[in-house]
DNA sequence: AATCCGGGGAA
DNA sequence: TTCCCAGGATT
């Protein structure tokens, strides 16, 4: 019968790095190799997406921007269509405006102070610290996911992470476990750890780690860490037109800051969409009889019903500019587009086909 | 210190 | 359905 130990620094990381050494993971693609480049993308990629998620879309970003001087080159638009579908897109412009400020301020080489990359855009304490220990090994402590899970139960640490008294006292966990030799294995393991055993049901039998956990000794590893407080979901409703013209569907770059922020989308009739059309766009359009079914997308903080109209254009008297383009789906390289409008023009063209 | 910012995998 | 993910910027 193994008895329960109360919860120590001192054995933590050797046992850690065994585990890691005989169960992590090795062989994701950024970890062939862990450059700084590579693994600041991931880092970036992988900031609130799950790593299934985040593989596609890795492959395809470094085959086009394989260093960090490609990036800096390149426009914001194609890093926003190769970051498309991804979510949270001031992730995208963060990484674009990071790249040029590494070639401008670095020479294209991160910095080997963790404070100095944490002060570049889009890059905090935690991806800063994963950066620089995962390719260098630089002694620096992380706290994702991962690390708050493992933590939160290791230590029993009551409340929600995203509080910050219960953040706060996480770091120091982190800092205080964190070992200054194999930092970047470490690290990695930590994310193994919580990624695969010390999940929302943990597998504790096969934890390097349980003599000393206090949740496993409490016999409730699944209450830490803390719930974030439920709260209502607001319930809001747009309406998207569909312009047919000759040139294709007309879309419009979004405002650079709110939701999809910087993306091309389908123009938002806020009045009849007529009038709206005629009076904000210049365009006279006709309406088209048909009624396509509404789209419903759910949002982290509220539910958006888009109801899509289709309209026929009868003549173009707006003024054309680097904020509106004509979209011809077969033809054209899409655009970044968020991801509900991606399908609602893919099944559109579709219908159309028939 | 709380809120905003996407989309999808998993149970 | 609900939860939450290799978080950071903004207010």
């Amino acid at each position: 019968m193994a008895v329960a130990q109360p919860p120590t620094r001192d054995g933590f990381a050797p046992a850690v790095l065994e585990w890691f050494d005989r169960a992590g993971r090795h062989d994701l693609p950024w970890q062939r190799p862990a450059t700084p480049y590579r693994v600041w993308i991931s880092e970036v990629m992988l900031q609130q997406t799950q790593v299934t998620t985040v593989i596609a879309y890795f492959e395809r970003f470094m085959a086009r921007f394989p260093d960090v001087e490609t990036l800096a080159a390149a426009g914001l638009d194609e890093v926003l269509r190769y970051w498309a579908g991804l979510g949270y897109y001031a992730r995208a412009r963060n990484l674009h405006r990071c790249a040029q400020r590494l070639v401008d301020e670095y020479a294209g080489v991160f910095p080997n102070d963790p404070a100095a990359v944490a002060d570049l855009p889009g890059i905090g304490r935690s991806t800063a610290a994963a950066i620089l220990s995962l390719s260098r090994g630089t002694p620096a402590a992380i706290l994702d996911g991962n690390v708050k899970r493992v933590l939160a139960r290791y230590f029993a640490v009551p409340g929600w992470p995203g509080r910050s008294a219960v953040a706060r006292e996480l770091w120091a966990y982190s800092e205080a476990v964190t070992p200054t030799q194999r930092t970047g294995d470490f690290n990695q393991a930590m994310m193994d750890l919580g990624a695969t055993l010390c999940t929302r049901q943990p597998q504790c039998p096969r934890c390097p780690l349980q003599s000393g956990c206090q949740a496993f000794a409490e016999g409730n590893p699944g209450a830490y860490p803390g719930r974030r407080p439920k709260r209502e979901k607001p319930l809001r409703t747009t309406t998207m037109i569909i312009i047919d013209g000759p040139e294709g569907i007309l879309l419009e770059r979004r405002p650079p800051t709110g939701i999809w922020a910087g993306l091309w989308s389908l123009p938002e009739a806020t009045a009849p969409a007529e009038d709206w059309a005629r009076a904000e766009r210049g365009l006279e359009i006709e309406l088209m009889d048909d009624t396509l079914p509404p789209l419903r997308h759910e949002f982290t903080h509220y539910s958006l019903t888009i109801q899509p109209v289709r309209a026929r254009l009868l003549s173009d008297h707006g003024i054309e500019d680097a904020d509106r383009l004509w979209y011809k789906p077969h033809t054209d390289n899409a655009p970044g587009l968020p991801a509900p409008v991606q399908r609602l023009i893919h099944q559109q063209e579709l219908d159309h086909e028939r």
